[in-house]
DNA sequence: ATACTAAGTAGTAATTTAATACTAACTTAA
DNA sequence: TTAAGTTAGTATTAAATTACTACTTAGTAT
């Protein structure tokens, strides 16, 4: 049999599949908390429950492409850090059917958020204060957190956290609600001296000594 | 509509689904190098190249489930150390139907492998002399082994390389192979003083001073 | 016995992290 | 206009970790 041969004849629709899904954790940080995105469900299963914002992944679309499309479609944002997190695949994990869930998590400064009107139903909510959430949502976010928190320590994504411009102790208070543990000033600008550099502008407005205002290098 | 009258009238093969596989990357140190399980495949596509050990997953499984039971009848292993990866979903990984694949990669001692006739055609395989293999499983095995990089710095996991008992210079070459560097004696045993435990035994035979036998903690 | 080899330990220099204290530059209120 | 309050930013030092060298130890081989 030649590979020709071997693809005509195999049909794929001879075995049942579940589903599959993607769901976003998308995090910020606001009031000097770590907040994720959250809607309340209008139906069944868990209907009036806070949900990640989720899409069934279509056959036309990679997984990678999937969560930006469904990102882009429940918040407007384009071009924000988004990584694959983990698949979820208890059984009964959604009461309708067999789903499998790609979980992704994104980051957004703040600032860059402008939630449109018909996106009013979805709103940030401090991870600490979060509840019960729908289907295994929660877990979701703890891995996503956990995530987070060990991959500022080898990579950049804190500064995906931060407009273009910021202040060191703004970049600071991230890590140091990211991490949970308070940070030395003078070790911390060491540390990440060679990521950054100064522009000529300064940050004042506060009833303190202006902050001088950075950029990544 | 209730809840109950809402999951009655969901049809769930109202939208048409990928189906959903698990590979494997089962990673040993054999020979002083990292190497991983591969297959030459008899079917198409990719007949007679070599690929990951991989499984559809059933609808009465989950992924985790279905990753061991993959392991298990692949190889005869249980109870080794295994994790999820990443979930590759391009489309066009596999040409004959739209496949989301979620890996797995598996640790083991070299000591505990014994393949059994029927999975004779299974073998190790050096990470660094891997070239061309089925789908993207080199993608894959290039993941796992930076996944274990990252983590047998802030894990435990180089102790699911070696056996039950083992010497210090053995676990400190599982480290230098993982991390590709060489490490220095005395400050390794130092950083891993508290997860160790000497026995009575030493390890003599070879041409020098025996080695103290150790277990994990 | 002597040489050879890797195991294991000691010690020290260099670097990083922990901690404290200071000076600088702004706002507010006496 | 001066002093107090506040945070920005720098300096300094102690403690801990990492980098590196060198030694002693306990086997095997000749």
């Amino acid at each position: 049999m030649t590979e020709q041969e071997f693809l005509k004849n195999y049909n794929s629709s001879d075995y049942e599949k579940p589903s599959v899904a993607v769901d976003i954790a998308l995090f910020t940080i606001r009031d000097n908390q770590l907040q994720v995105l959250l809607k309340k469900r209008n139906t069944h299963p868990f209907v009036n429950m806070l949900a990640l914002p989720a899409t069934f992944v279509g056959m036309d679309e990679t997984l990678d492409e999937c969560a930006q499309r469904a990102l882009y479609q429940k918040t407007g944002l384009q071009n924000i850090y988004l990584e694959q997190l983990y698949t979820w695949g208890e059984i009964d994990r959604d009461p309708r059917m067999r789903i499998i869930s790609v979980s992704y998590y994104a980051l957004v400064p703040d600032s860059q958020i402008q939630l449109s009107e018909s996106e009013q139903e979805a709103k940030f909510y401090p991870v600490d204060e979060i509840k019960t959430l729908a289907f295994d949502h929660e877990k979701i976010i703890a891995y996503g957190r956990e995530r987070i928190r060990n991959k500022i320590n080898y990579t950049d994504i804190a500064f995906s956290l931060v407009p273009e411009e910021f202040t060191l102790p703004q970049l600071q208070k991230i890590y140091e609600i990211l991490l949970n543990q308070k940070l030395y000033k003078a070790n911390f600008r060491k540390k990440i001296a060679d990521k950054i550099q100064p522009t000529e502008k300064m940050l004042s407005g506060n009833k303190h000594r202006p902050s001088r205002i950075y950029k990544k290098k």
